[in-house]
DNA sequence: AAGTGGTCTAGACCACCAT
DNA sequence: TGGTGGTCTAGACCACTTA
């Protein structure tokens, strides 16, 4: 029971000669009139008539769009200016094209999550740098799943009002076998209706991965801040440091389309042998 | 004195057609041959093309580039091509592009350092959100200035042998009239020859900028590993915490033109007040 | 008014992928 | 072999800046 009930137009059927896996997108895009003189570029339109298309669900997850040519058709506009919307999108990991295949929804996984939203790695060691150390997806063991109330913080971070109902999940992260990281997630139980225990520790793939299929909330974006703390006495026992340690401790909000907050993490980091490695690196 | 004596052709002197703040860069680039099938696509060599006029001083801070018509025709490739090879280069800061005006090569100053290097701002306080905590652009106060051997760790950040020598410096940020970050900053005494304490403290700018006007170096990207720790004694009494305290430690490593590290710098932050804000954090 | 970058078009051809 | 995205072209017109 997801939220796209109420989207205007429904899926149709698949038409004769569509292919199986497209649905006839084309159908919902209207031309677009350009407004003239002064006002928002043709393309940042086509780039705004996409997203509707993807927030409003009618184009999911790892669906394949219609070629170019056709949605440059439908909408009216040349190849050119498509193609610059849909660069755009790509650029921001909303969609991802394939020579020869096509350009698909993204969908979250493990190869997104550690590009885009994990940032720990071990430290290198100067003095034996024979050692390449790879990037490694961690294994994440669930401690807690409880229901509760926003606290203040919790409330403002997600755009809630203090006191409504969310859900906590408390997370160990391993690497190499070695507990880095304690993770505390947040999120509105309003938004995240049937979500439960079992749900969460049996899911298939990564935790995104899960909002996205279960509950159709594609998380695009998050904002992070760090800080350095002292260990608590709780996140001391699962990161294996002594209490009032000092560790790192990352807010992050994760956001979906429309800029709305999805889910409050906090991550608490031992440093000891991990460094938090930060987005600057990537070269292009 | 820099290093682009050895630049295979000097700068011309203008032509009498040419505009006076830019240089003849249009000679210096030779058409470019595509090279068929499976080859680089043309406006990456094209990008190269600017690249190496930027890195051997052909072309410098603040210059103007010749306009579009002018370098597609210089190097036999058509406007689009050539847009989209700037197009890159503006992405990734090196070059500037000014609607009316031209195209820039991109100079550091206090906006730029703000926007791309500077991650270090005051926590917003949920209890009073109608205060709007703008960024604030540090007061840096030198605390020393000194000649030495690069150690093993400060060799292999820098790219070189142990024992060479390099310059230390000691700085403090301070916002809001509080200091907020202590700065070590290491560099290369070969790469920053006749580099001084006073040269350093007088400098009318950002010490990017002064390593851009007085040697020669741009710096274009830097890479950042952070990790919290207890405050040594002379950090402690710097950021006025106590020693033990814990802190957040930020290292990183400038890097120049053909991946050339510049600059190591550690960055130690008092977080009680204040977050390392991640670069995730912006839209495009 | 002249010069600059910004947008948009219409088409050709290439490289990659599946069948 | 046919379909997809990737590259490249040549030009028209618009918006912004400066003089």
């Amino acid at each position: 029971m997801t939220d796209f009930a109420s989207s205007p137009s429904r899926k149709k059927a698949p038409r004769f000669n569509a292919r199986l896996d497209t649905p006839d997108v084309t159908q919902l895009l209207k031309p677009i009139a350009d407004s003239g003189a002064g006002a928002v570029p043709l393309y940042r339109q086509v780039k705004s008539a996409l997203l509707r298309l993807l927030e409003s669900g009618q184009l999911g997850p790892g669906e394949t769009l219609p070629n170019e040519a056709q949605i440059a058709k439908a909408l009216q506009v040349s190849i050119g200016t498509l193609r610059k919307a849909v660069d755009e999108l790509v650029h921001e990991h909303i969609l991802v094209r394939r020579q020869g295949k096509g350009t698909f929804v993204a969908m979250h996984g493990q190869e997104r999550f550690m590009f885009q939203f994990f940032h720990v790695e071990p430290r290198p060691d100067v003095f034996d740098q024979r050692v390449v150390t790879e990037r490694e997806f961690p294994v994440v063991d669930n401690l807690g799943f409880a229901a509760g109330r926003a606290t203040d913080s919790e409330a403002y971070a997600l755009r809630l009002r203090v006191g409504d109902e969310v859900l906590r999940v408390d997370n160990s992260l391993s690497l190499g076998g070695q507990c880095v990281v304690h993770d505390r997630i947040v999120v509105s139980a309003a938004m995240f209706k049937g979500l439960n225990a079992k749900r969460f520790q049996e899911r298939p793939s990564t935790i995104y991965n899960l909002y996205q299929t279960d509950h159709g909330i594609s998380v695009i974006r998050a904002q992070e801040r760090a800080r350095a703390v002292a260990a608590s006495s709780e996140v001391a026992k699962v990161l294996g440091v002594r209490v009032g340690a000092p560790v790192m401790e990352v807010h992050r909000v994760a956001i979906t389309f429309g800029e709305r907050p999805v889910e409050l993490r906090i991550s608490t980091i031992n440093t000891q042998a991990h460094d938090y490695v930060s987005l600057i690196n990537r070269r292009s």
